[in-house]
DNA sequence: AGATTAGCGGAGGGAACCCTCCGCATCAAG
DNA sequence: CTTGATGCGGAGGGTTCCCTCCGCTAATCT
């Protein structure tokens, strides 16, 4: 997968020398990538070592943590977010942009992917949701009535994207309310 | 914290009769709650019946698996959501909306927390972060002369709001980009 | 080719957690 | 108050995963 990786300034990946050695820390690192993503952050150490086909000794003296482990597979991904900024660069403004932020959008769903848990597809799952819905959407529609949003925003999308800003990490409340409120830009009628 | 829930049709959750067991039942619940919320969906159940201040075998008498637990307090949230939706109808119809969906946005923030798996403070994540940013910044500034982004925007918002409306998780693809043109349109100068 | 040395693998002891089971305590109905 | 029924708790066996340790293998160097 990789698209030639571009080092990171400050961050020193310790690859060993000899090439054997080498090649069990690249599967290594490839098992537990997919293994991170698919079965979540909780996988068995033990599990990343056979999909690698080496023996949990290696995996340990490679990574003697699980942190370890998960620091090398995030600090992969990094690289090659910055080698498709390095790739874009030379598209006109917007459109650089955009490509690489869905470049970055994707990194993100992957990493999020590590939201196995609780499973979506229960019946108790779906009642609830759309319980809520049948509540929010007289509000939205109220709302859609008086002219205060806009006539393509379904509610739906509008959920979405609200639990998704949401979710993200920030800085400060202050941010979190910035980013907010630009998300409610796009919504609503000016 | 409950402000009155609001029962959800079709959802009947088994709350036992005789007092000192309903007492139990509450007490799990909400030390589930939080519990879920601070420690991560993966907290051990011993963990939980002690906050509680019972046994672990009356855990598994009103909860006989951890999914049962999970979805009971997932619940009990949800019927709060109900509770506010029905508390802000008398309003405006933006403001009603737009309280709702503050209501609604801090249920995510909660549920999120169990993202709680890589420490986001360790040094390594600060260096890799900076450097993503500096890749990325040109891109931005180079749009942003175009006049092709709101002045009043930072990359870092921008940047935020993507990875929040991405962990979303969608219906399908053509909503995923659906959202993500949304919020978008907030960024781009029209 | 032989010597040197880094690297390999997996057995196995330990720790954490799951979940059942049953003797005892407590509730509520008469 | 008595009595049956319901609920309680936590000891303990089972399982899963963690992680070290060391005799063996094979890569590199001369």
């Amino acid at each position: 997968m990789p698209d030639t990786a571009l080092p990171i300034p400050g961050i020193t990946v310790h690859r060993p020398h000899r090439a054997d050695a080498r090649r069990n820390f690249d599967a290594l690192l490839a098992a537990a990538r997919s293994a991170f993503n698919e079965e979540g952050i909780d996988v068995a150490l033990e599990d990343i070592a056979r999909d690698a086909g080496v023996g949990i000794g290696t995996l340990y003296r490679n990574f003697p943590t699980r942190q370890d482990l998960l620091e090398a597979v995030y600090i992969s991904e990094i690289e090659e977010l910055l080698a498709a900024a390095r790739d874009a660069s030379d598209r006109e403004p917007w459109e650089a942009f955009e490509v690489w932020l869905r470049r970055f959008s994707s990194y993100v769903a992957t990493k999020l992917a590590m939201l196995q848990a609780l499973n979506k597809e229960s019946e108790m799952f779906r009642v609830c949701r759309s319980a809520m819905y049948e509540a929010a959407s007289p509000l939205f529609a109220r709302a859609k009535d008086a002219g205060e949003i806009r006539d393509d925003v379904q509610l739906d999308d509008v959920l979405r994207m609200v639990s998704g800003v949401t979710a993200g990490h920030y800085d400060d409340d202050a941010q979190r309310e910035r980013v907010f409120t630009l998300a409610l830009d796009a919504v609503r009628v000016r």
